[in-house]
DNA sequence: TACGCTTCTTAAGGTATCTTAAGTTTTTTC
DNA sequence: GAAAAAACTTAAGATACCTTAAGAAGCGTA
């Protein structure tokens, strides 16, 4: 295949928007990347398991979410081309995850196995930075939904929610939407309908 | 004052409770602390400043909340003695901050400039450690209060909290309580009651 | 095309939480 | 130690959001 040269080289155009990589940073990680696919609802991680690698959703769409004990479910993120999909919280402390990451679509991802990554951010510093922002932002925006949860009611949150995720809300189940939001799908549904 | 080594003693400790510093570490590490005391109400950082250091409580309550439009306060953090407090984003991102971080007491502080810190990083791969289980234990303290305002009601959340902060509750007034849990104070007034 | 499964909608009745406002208690200040 | 300020409580009426249940619409597969 020749997609595969075509989406290395706008996985380099991604971080490419951020920070500088000079050729031998592009080669040297170009290298390490892995290619993956998941069927529509294929599950990337599961409780119990370890998130080893940095995700990148090349094509598709995906989310991570939280089951508790009452099979209630929380999504925590979702993603579609060109954004990261990941249990930070396990890649980062080398623990089992508790959450799902999930495709919603058939999709194709580029992963970066974290061995290999770790030995990168020494010889490509910049590639470090990166990573260093991306977690950076993870932070605040989940920092930025604790204060919006306390701050906003449900229809505010959706409201936001479509003008952040624009080109996300079209490709995802309601259901899935009210679980983000934190409200029950009927809710949501009346909410819809009266602000319609 | 020799209460200053005291300090900087028991500091040491609770760094050597997550990673081992050897002696060398030990005296740069001790080499670069800087002592900040506030007074009651007196702010750390405000919005619009940048937050340029790491602090550690020696002794005192702090806290850390935005405020938006409509002067409603949102507490993010709540920390006594032996708990860091920042605006983690500031710090991080070098942007500037929107949040308070404010004492409740008067309080004395062990601040590390960012700066010095991360040359340390660099020469005693220890501390860079122990800083960056912290910042992933921040991620996740936040993970789980999108999952908890979403999956508790507001007394179950209150219960939660005098379980994690049971030293913390006696000494903050109930309305930051109530502005922590996204409940008015009226309503946290009633759970109380209620419960009691 | 049709059947079954998944998702969405509607509506009624219930509970959690908020708003306002006033009175009480506690803490701070002089 | 008295006055002022801050924090807490109580209660009534309002609103946001949930639960249950049932039917409608959409979608995937034989």
């Amino acid at each position: 295949m020749n997609n595969r040269n075509q989406h290395i080289q706008s996985f380099i155009n991604h971080i490419n928007k951020s920070v500088t990589l000079d050729e031998v940073g592009v080669e040297k990680l170009s290298s390490i990347l892995i290619f993956k696919e998941l069927n529509k609802k294929e599950f990337l991680i599961e409780p119990g398991t370890n998130a080893n690698t940095m995700n990148f959703i090349v094509q598709g769409c995906m989310r991570s979410y939280y089951l508790d004990e009452n099979a209630q479910e929380y999504t925590l993120q979702l993603g579609i081309e060109e954004w990261w999909i990941n249990d930070l919280y396990s890649y980062l402390s080398r623990k089992k995850s508790r959450m799902y990451v999930q495709a919603l679509e058939k999709t194709l991802l580029i992963q970066i196995p974290r061995v290999a990554l770790e030995k990168l951010y020494i010889e490509v510093p910049e590639i470090s930075n990166f990573f260093r922002k991306k977690i950076q932002n993870a932070y605040v925006a989940v920092q930025e939904r604790v204060i919006d949860s306390m701050s906003d009611n449900a229809y505010e949150r959706y409201d936001s929610f479509r003008k952040t995720y624009r080109d996300i809300e079209q490709r995802v189940p309601q259901y899935i939407i009210a679980s983000y939001l934190g409200v029950t799908p009927e809710f949501l549904s009346y909410l819809r309908k009266k602000h319609s």
